[in-house]
DNA sequence: GTGAAAGCGCTAACAG
DNA sequence: CTGTTAGCGCTTTCAC
């Protein structure tokens, strides 16, 4: 069946007023939610010839007759890693329900790529633009982002940034350093006095804010500064698993372990495991994010949870309330949730 | 600062070419890669004019005037789901090396949306579209959603669909019958002998060939057609939990859970815990995609890896190089991995 | 080689 | 309320 021949070219407005008898500017009127009504009558036909012909229309005409489209923009780093993915997913749910396409982009954790993208997205002339995540803090990096995206601005689209505040556009931002204090001073609570953090990429805002939040959270405690070693590692399960193993091999060995995500969390747990450590047992571990998908791991994570749907749809809205005179900031909490992989230690 | 005042309307090709001191056309053919040739000295004077201008052509007029647009649409249930990212991330990825922008809508899982997601994706008039997945086994809303891509295939565009067989255009699929038939086959190796099969809402072909792929496995085996029973639940965590909870309620316990993907799988051990019970060492659980995100679950997870990143990528390429000529029907194998979930019985 | 001009499909004044 | 018409930004014949 030659389903997929293309022979005949999609029908067009002009083929739909023709059939329904009336003008082209009637037909788009009965179409178009048009601020001028038509008569009944009319607009059934053309209802019903559009209808009958499958009529769709073309919605790169209209944004160029319209100057603006309905389309956003969405750049990620990685679909596959469940935190974009749940941010992703706000900002989709908000998208559409506004009657918004959602074009999307993967930078794939290259920072640099993202400037690209932005200046590709800009082609598109989307209402907005929606950047989430691994702001890097190279200089040079972010004011080539700073630029495309100022250009964007200037041109009349709105810009939201999900976790990355320091630019100058809306921004929602979920509470790292809170939450990450909060965390430690639950976990100093529960009778914890010897850390290991394994804090992600230096360049990584999310990652440092978290890292200095807990130990700000050890601070309060009264604990000493030695009570935390900081390893570094990639934001990733690997990275995770890399940077136990180095929390494991000097000095002497931690009661917990706080990995800056959730899923560098996993990894940790992994390589206790291939250690021949019990998590939460011989070693307790903690994470940040408290990704849907790994609310069963065992021992249950002890995380910190934050809303990370509501975060895209906070970036959607703002693009579409916003004025635009001042950049408005947006901060949503994150909540202490204490599971098995942190008993309480006597 | 007021950068998203938006007063200054983005600069346009006549722009660039009244900077640049040359007509339209030629302006146009130095930055698009026209056939025609232009004398360098112009070409450069243009290219330099759009760069200082910031220049972005407006995708939309080129479509308009081209006729065609470079863009992709894919059409997923769920982009928190991992299986579905897992293929979203490969039709991103290829996408994005041919140079196309990927334009993304989410379904919801509800099959209805679906057809009405590809009436509103046909008015970008994207090169291709992908959909994946959740083909549901429901004659009228399959009619809808087929007339709609014949319509779409009809005016040139061309159609992809992921492991949703069945309908007359280009698929890939991945080896559910026969992956989870292997599956059953290496468990009865084990030992195994009574199974339960979590097998996820009848209407969801995917689910009901792994649990037919399975059954036959087990009759493979030699064993009675009783050997195994099967629950039904939503094809979620969610849905493998109570599933389990049914697995258990009646009759003998199983000795082999088996859940028609890995987060159900999930779901299903989560409820084990819950009813007192032992993953792995109680009762055996085997679930099926082989996740990413859930390699580190402990027990170690028996499933079938499926190259679902791959799966992405083959769909993209089916669009690019298809002739539509006769549906191409590409199959993606699966393997089985054993792991700690499914211990050697003795 | 280059430029003028005719569209692409649609919207939005503008007259009737 | 309806139809005519001039664009929207860009590509692409068609003359030069």
């Amino acid at each position: 069946m030659g389903e997929q021949q293309g022979r005949r070219s999609a029908p067009t407005l002009h083929d739909v007023a023709r059939e329904a008898g009336v003008s082209l500017a009637t037909a788009s009127r009965s179409l178009n939610g048009s601020a001028r009504r038509v008569k009944d009558e009319y607009r059934a036909r053309v209802l019903e010839a559009a209808a009958r012909l499958n009529y769709a229309p073309n919605l790169s005409a209209q944004a160029v007759a319209r100057g603006r489209t309905n389309a956003i923009g969405i750049i990620v780093s990685d679909i596959t890693d469940p935190y974009f993915a749940g941010v992703a997913g706000g900002v989709f749910r908000a998208a559409e329900s506004a009657g918004l396409v959602a074009t999307i982009a993967v930078s794939g954790r290259d920072a640099a790529k993202e400037a690209q993208l932005v200046g590709a997205l800009r082609g598109q002339k989307p209402r907005g633009l929606v950047l989430v995540g691994s702001r890097v803090a190279d200089a040079a990096v972010t004011r080539r982002l700073e630029r495309q995206l100022a250009e964007f601005a200037e041109d009349g689209g709105r810009v939201a940034l999900v976790s990355q505040q320091g630019l100058a556009f809306d921004t929602v931002s979920f509470e790292n350093r809170a939450g990450a204090r909060e965390l430690a001073t639950r976990l100093a609570e529960l009778g914890y006095r010897r850390f290991c953090v394994l804090a992600g990429p230096e360049t990584l805002v999310t990652a440092t804010e978290r890292t200095e939040g807990f130990l700000a959270g050890i601070a309060d405690a009264g604990l000493p500064a030695d009570a935390a070693r900081v390893v570094r590692g990639a934001f990733t399960r690997d990275g995770g698993y890399a940077a136990a193993g180095d929390a494991l091999e000097h000095g002497e060995r931690p009661e917990l372990i706080f990995a800056a995500n959730d899923v560098m969390a996993v990894g940790a747990m992994a390589r206790l495991r291939d250690e021949g450590l019990e998590p939460g047992a011989d070693v307790a571990v903690a994470g940040f994010d408290d990704i849907a998908t790994l609310r069963d791991v065992t021992p249950g994570l002890t995380t910190v949870r934050l809303p990370l749907d509501q975060g895209g749809v906070a970036a959607v809205d703002l693009i579409l309330t916003g004025d635009g005179a001042s950049p408005t900031a947006l901060t949503l909490p994150g909540h202490v949730v204490l599971r098995a992989s942190t008993p309480p230690r006597l």
